[in-house]
DNA sequence: AACAGAATGAAATTTAATTACATAATTATC
DNA sequence: GATAATTATGTAATTAAATTTCATTCTGTT
């Protein structure tokens, strides 16, 4: 749990669970982390509205020894100068503001994931996926996209893969499992009816069903394995999905999973795909970058 | 000289102009700073040999306002150090270090292209795809999926928009471009051919073509605008793709532009949208988190 | 050797952080 | 819906840490 390294994802993580006095201390610490690291117990505690005991006890419960300690971890987590708190992109922004904050906001979800790894759901379905005769990637909406990828990653491997978006296809081919069949469903809120149906269809037929989604949602329920993400709710947004990138490095982790577990026959199966694709490259030239 | 974001470089060349008790200091210092970040000023003056007011000199002399803000320079010169460094999965990695070491790559792939944000490029391509009538996305291979989330993206403006892949549908289309059709073309290294092609056959036709690859590339010197993206190169690398994230990003960012450049309009656009969707969504049920 | 000047450390002071304890707010239980 | 148990918060006391003051010891110079 105290992962040095990030106190600010885990502020950032931890938010929901805080006590009102805590929530306080956090929303402060976040909006300037900077000055933060430079303020006082007192100065601190001010700031928020609490006693002082209350952002001590804040940083004791964050993992710190105290207060000094947390503000040395506060400091090494603030390197890069982004910013942590996930920032609503608005009429007012302009071509120099707006790309910045929503690579902050990329860079902090996957912060974010980054400190409450499922790691053993990975393990889980790794196993699950290596040993797969079939594997089916099912997502709509946005996380097509991301069941596309996981196809095309997939695909590399002798197993057969396929995707499909089509409500019917999606029933039709769940319903029709078999033991040695992975269903693989994608879906941020895990709440999207056709997903959900589609998993308790498959479910019913002894195949293994792997949810990459909310951990508290029907579709999670209906798994046999759920990789749950820590990921802010920004379902309602609609210019950004931060959910969906992350989603896509946790693919690439199940495809590296596999890689390995397959040992030295999957990873000398890597070069020949490549020096098949070589063919379709033009010449590289090369390379001037600007300073 | 008093820069704070390398005290270490800054005690490091200052050591041979200090005086005996500094320079102990200053030993101690470098040689563990970790542990001297963690350390109480009494601590460290027994590690030098030397009193704690001689400590608390030596953070003055170097520009801190006393001992507890070195530690805090210190602290943020350590992590700068681990920053910018890709690391590289191997057949030793186990479930507890190739997911981070992934996701690491891809935050870093981020920071990286958040120093160089091509924004002149960005506004321009914004401005391209605001005024187009009709918007081809494509990509092959990884970029594919990228393609794919844009027109998923921009199919929410009334714009009309198509992905392809297939080599000959690419090729014909591009051939058929008007003078309000907008090209994106998507290719990490720029060099595949079926895209270049089809980029080449698209700047004929009097169409804009938009590229968001490397800069020097002949993908680049067939489009009119460029998205040049700083990212570090594996390629060669089968497993994960970071150049891909930053891509859809990318998307992200173009997306959000035009859905600015829109204003009212397309913003009051969204919601209709959303709303839209809401009866394929299950009711949200209560989120219950561990602690 | 004797002095000026800087460097250092001991002790005192100040400041900051922590703990102990009391009270308030919440949550659970009947 | 009231009451007990638990948890959260604040006040005041305590302890710990850092800083300043000042006396002493070095260092280099004449």
């Amino acid at each position: 749990m105290s992962n040095e390294s990030n106190v600010l994802a885990q502020i950032q993580s931890a938010l929901p669970r805080l006590s009102k006095s805590d929530r306080k201390i956090a929303e402060v610490v976040l909006t300037d982390p900077e000055a933060a690291t430079r303020a006082s117990i007192a100065h601190l505690a001010q700031q928020a509205g609490v006693s002082e005991p209350s952002v001590n006890r804040f940083c004791k419960r964050l993992g710190a020894t105290g207060y000094p300690d947390f503000k040395i971890w506060l400091a090494r987590s603030l390197v890069s100068g982004l910013q942590y708190m996930s920032q609503v992109v608005d009429a007012e922004d302009t071509v120099d503001t707006y790309p910045t904050k929503l690579l902050d906001n990329t860079i902090n979800a996957l912060m974010l994931a980054r400190e409450n790894l499922p790691a053993p759901a990975i393990e889980s379905a790794v196993g699950h996926l290596h040993a797969a005769r079939r594997i089916y990637f099912f997502g709509v909406g946005t996380s097509a996209a991301v069941a596309r990828d996981a196809e095309h990653k997939f695909f590399r491997f002798q197993t057969s893969v396929a995707t499909h978006t089509d409500p019917l296809m999606l029933r039709m081919l769940s319903a029709g499992g078999q033991a040695d069949d992975v269903f693989f469903f994608i879906s941020h809120t895990g709440r999207t009816q056709v997903i959900v149906e589609a998993a308790e269809l498959a479910a019913t037929t002894g195949a293994t069903v792997i949810a990459m989604t909310d951990p508290a949602s029907p579709l999670a329920d209906a798994s046999h394995c759920v990789i749950g993400l820590d990921i802010p709710e920004n379902t309602e947004d609609y210019l950004a999905m931060t959910s969906r990138i992350v989603h896509l490095v946790v693919i690439d982790m199940l495809v590296t999973g596999v890689t390995l577990k397959r040992g030295a026959e999957g990873i000398e199966h890597l070069p020949r795909m490549k020096e098949s694709l070589l063919p379709t490259r033009l010449p590289k030239q090369k390379k001037r970058r600007k300073t």
